[in-house]
RNA sequence: GCGCCCUUAGCUCAGCCGGAUAGAGCAUCGGACUUCUAAUCCGACGGUCGCAGGUUCGAAUCCUGCAGGGCGCGCCA
């Protein structure tokens, strides 16, 4: 671990101890970037009143008895610990993180992460929500699977319910094979608006869709097989966009409301029984303590209406015993719209009365804020006419295309420049503001090729590779030593150094856009270093240990969008 | 009515485990390519951190109230 700001708090903790005793060894001593110095402590401010001294007496107390190896401490303020490394400690530091193959970030005990996102709808069509759980997920599979956790991926498809009555029966008429061969081909909104519209206007339609239901949950097999059939074909269509998109995500990770269907009536006979839940207005509900609705009335969770039939709530209760009991998850994460706050909630809330979520496994939401459109309200499927997820993917695309048009690369290069450089800039623009935050769809902000974007950072490692390529050299074969005069290169190895800390903050918080920001400064860090810091044509050492600096970001850039599941041209 | 989230520069957003003059990108203005990719860099301009109290040596950050906006709240998922 190379990140200064834990080497400096066991310092200050360590002097806390030899000035005020073994019992304040374990303060947090607050460590803090500082304007004035590379980091300060406030500690001494905050235990003044505790110690009944001056903070500034503090601070000089803990100045006094900290090991001033390679840092340098000085008292400013009303008691601020203002902390300054050696150039030398940070440039070997600088050298352990490139020798490390994990540079820096470390393995965490290895627990059992089950990661719920994505979950497009088969009855309705993939918009730019499900791209955005999709992207943030997917970043959050990634980054725990790195830290060394064992991630289980859930694809909680909806593909199941009242609406596939209706979309069956549109199938059956409009021929099975026209039928797939839309849905296969990402058509699936319309499709969908067809059997709505039939639903609303045609009684006799109706009425079949209607009885199609049971039909389906109970197993009949002419329809499961048109149902089986319905599934297969838009899974095609997801795992398009899956593969565009590059997204990890495989047919063997899902695993859809339908899949729960045998369990329900299990999860309810089970809630009943420990009198978890009871019958309320003729349907099985839970009620939570502490939520209650309108009325002040208790808010119950229906887990079984009163016709017999089953909703969302109760799969999802299913999902988490399944998750705990069979997938034996330490900690489960729902990547999932903000809108289903209370739900999930509710859901925790009984599934922790059933004693399925004890103690030892934590549930989180990870809220994915709303899309909203230009008019700053919520995307509504019925507005319809929004654009198509793989035409919006395409303009990416083709506008990345358009920016190194003119810079002569061969048709096929500039293609792949163009796929990895627009679709970094859509998923970097989901991933770079924080996930729990509204969104307004923006074409031009999503695909901006200047600025804190993805190009941004794609561009500082095409920068770096450019020196290597033009001087005709093996990154790896620069492991320093690392000698820091120039301001630029020491700001820039101290960014680096906090790589590893940051990768373990985006595991602990679910907070992908911290690591976006990181990277950005990061990158703004190099591209100054760039600027002000020839590398090819200083002299030795200073040219080996530049070479061994832009290594060193280079693989930390890399890795660090690839964290991100943004690919990085060798060329832009 | 209840609950959750939000309100920071003209725009889009960071910062929110309390700490010294509140940051970045975009936009605007002014500079910098005979030198490793100017998709860049350097500088300037720009803010009563929604409002009012409270806690504190210190509040954008914690607490309370209010205003404005969004979302959800018994048989869709």
């Amino acid at each position: 671990m190379t990140d200064p700001q834990l080497i400096l708090a066991e310092r200050v903790q360590q002097a806390l101890g030899t000035a005020f005793g073994q019992e304040y060894a374990s303060e947090d001593p607050l460590i803090r970037p500082s304007q004035f110095a590379d980091y300060q402590a406030n500690v001494a401010l905050s235990l003044a009143r505790r110690l009944r001294r001056a903070p500034r007496e503090v601070a000089q107390a803990v100045a006094d008895a900290m090991d001033h190896t390679d840092v340098a401490v000085e008292i400013s303020g009303p008691g601020f610990l203002n902390m300054t490394l050696s150039d030398d400690w940070i440039a070997a530091q600088a050298v352990i993180q490139l020798a490390d193959d994990r540079l820096g970030v470390p393995q965490a005990a290895p627990k059992s992460i089950v990661i719920d996102y994505s979950a497009p709808n088969a009855a309705k069509e993939m918009h730019v929500g499900h791209l955005r759980t999709t992207i943030v997920g997917d970043t959050l599979v990634r980054v725990h699977e790195h830290v060394g956790h064992d991630v289980t991926r859930q694809n909680h498809l909806g593909d199941w319910g009242t609406p596939f009555g209706m979309l069956i029966e549109h199938l059956i008429d409009i021929g099975e094979s026209e039928a797939l061969n839309r849905l296969a081909s990402g058509d699936g909104n319309a499709f969908y608006q067809e059997a709505r519209h039939k639903f609303d206007n045609d009684r006799t339609f109706e009425e079949r869709s209607r009885s199609r239901v049971p039909l389906l949950q109970g197993g009949d097999p002419a329809t499961l097989r048109l149902w089986r059939e319905f599934i297969e074909y838009t899974k095609r269509y997801f795992n398009h966009v899956y593969d565009v998109l590059g997204v990890t995500l495989t047919d063997d990770h899902i695993a859809g409301e339908s899949m729960y269907n045998t369990m329900l009536a299990d999860v309810c006979d089970e809630l009943e029984q420990s009198s978890v839940a009871q019958i309320s207005e003729g349907a099985l509900c839970v009620f939570p303590p502490g939520f209650t609705g309108r009325d002040d009335r208790p808010l119950p969770l229906i887990i079984r209406k009163s016709d017999g039939g089953y909703g969302y709530a109760t799969t999802d209760l299913a999902a988490i015993r399944y998750r705990v009991r069979d997938l034996k998850a330490d900690r489960i994460l729902y990547v999932v719209g903000a809108t289903q706050s209370l739900h999930f909630q509710m859901v925790f809330a009984a599934a922790r009365m059933a004693g399925w979520l004890h103690d030892d496994v934590s549930a989180e939401h990870v809220q994915i804020g709303s899309v909203l459109g230009a008019d700053g309200k919520m995307f509504k499927t019925r507005s319809g006419a929004s654009t198509k997820l793989t035409e919006l993917l395409d303009e990416a695309v083709s506008r990345a295309e358009a920016v190194i048009a003119e810079r002569g690369y061969e048709p096929a290069a500039r293609r792949e420049i163009g796929r990895q450089v627009g679709i970094g800039a859509v998923k970097y623009a989901d991933l770079s503001v924080s996930h729990d935050s509204e969104y307004v769809f923006d074409f031009d902000r999503m695909l901006a090729l200047t600025g804190n974007t993805g190009p941004y950072l794609q561009y500082a490692v095409a920068r770096i590779r450019s020196i290597f390529r033009r001087g005709e050299l093996d990154p790896a074969d620069f492991p320093g030593p690392i000698t820091l005069g120039e301001p630029a290169e020491r700001a820039l190895a101290l960014q680096l150094l906090g790589f590893g800390s940051i990768v373990e903050t985006v595991a602990e918080s679910s907070e992908p856009h911290r690591l976006c920001n990181y990277l950005f400064d990061l990158a703004q860090a190099f591209t100054s270093f760039f600027e002000t810091c020839p590398v090819l044509k200083a002299e030795e050492p200073v040219r080996t240990s530049r070479l061994a600096l832009s290594a060193l970001t280079l693989r930390v850039l890399v890795q660090g969008l690839d964290l991100l599941g943004i690919e990085v041209p060798e060329r832009m």
